[in-house]
DNA sequence: CGTCCGGTGGGAAAAAGTGGGAACGAATGG
DNA sequence: CCATTCGTTCCCACTTTTTCCCACCGGACG
């Protein structure tokens, strides 16, 4: 499982280099083959070992194809998805068409999220996540599905 | 299967450069034959590798015959149908009427859906995709297909 | 203080994309 | 029926992009 926020750095080639901590499991769980795709609710993407994104791509592609939602769906998610590879020095290209959908400049950041990654611009992530702050404070309330978790 | 997104130019001849990451998968798999037609509700053309194709043709021509709108998807997607064929240097023809119709110019975007792929006009791709990704956020009630879906 | 490891950048070789020209074939008009 | 012209296809060569590899820098740890 993937945890954790790290500040990472693309060069100008668009090289990212991934943290050393997670390249043995990358490697072990999917032989260093990666799927990076855009995230539909934000300016983000979403960074699976191959056999997850795998798994994704079999219930997207069993939705009705007729139905506009599911298609928008595919679109977006499947018509995104792009293998990238470790390479020889642990580092990963971000193609030119996801890091201009995320905003990517030079500064990121690669946020551990379970199953996946999900790879930020620095400046956006923090935005965002001062507003995810802010809107805590106002305490909504909780719909039905998170009333009983505990924490 | 056929993922992702790639921007590719159509030459004043009218040629189309497949991304060499598919080529190899095309010949293996329809001996780089391909057809291409048109889709129903957007203005972009679908193109399916030769079986693949075969498949839904069988799945069209099933249809009531009576029932107008069979007639006219069988009209609009089997009336459209032009083989292609990869030439040697892994490219494409696409033939007039099928660039008039998606009103495709200079550069396209190639859009892996799966068993196919999509081929859009690079302005009007970005523009639906816009449109997509506001009406997602609208958060509009999921039909309980969807519902369900973890990503 | 030296060595090791992770991160970074750049350069060279290879591959992919692009354009144009020539040859072939079909169609049209004399 | 032949000749000319237009369109299509095939092939070659150039340019740009991508990929691979090596070397350097800087910090951490011994």
């Amino acid at each position: 499982m993937f945890r954790g926020a790290n500040k990472v750095t693309l060069d100008s080639k668009g090289r990212l280099a991934v943290p050393t901590r997670y390249r043995e499991r990358i490697v072990e769980r999917s032989n260093g083959r990666l799927i990076a795709t855009v995230d539909r609710q934000d300016r983000c993407l979403l960074i699976y070992p191959l056999p997850e994104w795998e798994e994704i791509e079999l219930k997207l592609r069993r939705l009705p194809t007729l139905n506009p939602l599911a298609r928008r769906l595919q679109r977006l998610m499947i018509g995104h998805a792009t293998d990238l590879e470790l390479d020889g020095n642990g580092r990963i290209l971000i193609p030119p068409s996801l890091r201009e959908y995320a905003g990517l400049t030079r500064t990121a950041m690669l946020i551990g999220q379970g199953n996946r990654f999900e790879l930020w611009d620095e400046v956006q992530w923090n935005e965002n996540r001062e507003q995810w702050l802010k809107a805590d404070e106002t305490a909504e309330p909780l719909p039905p599905e998170l009333g009983s978790l505990s924490l």
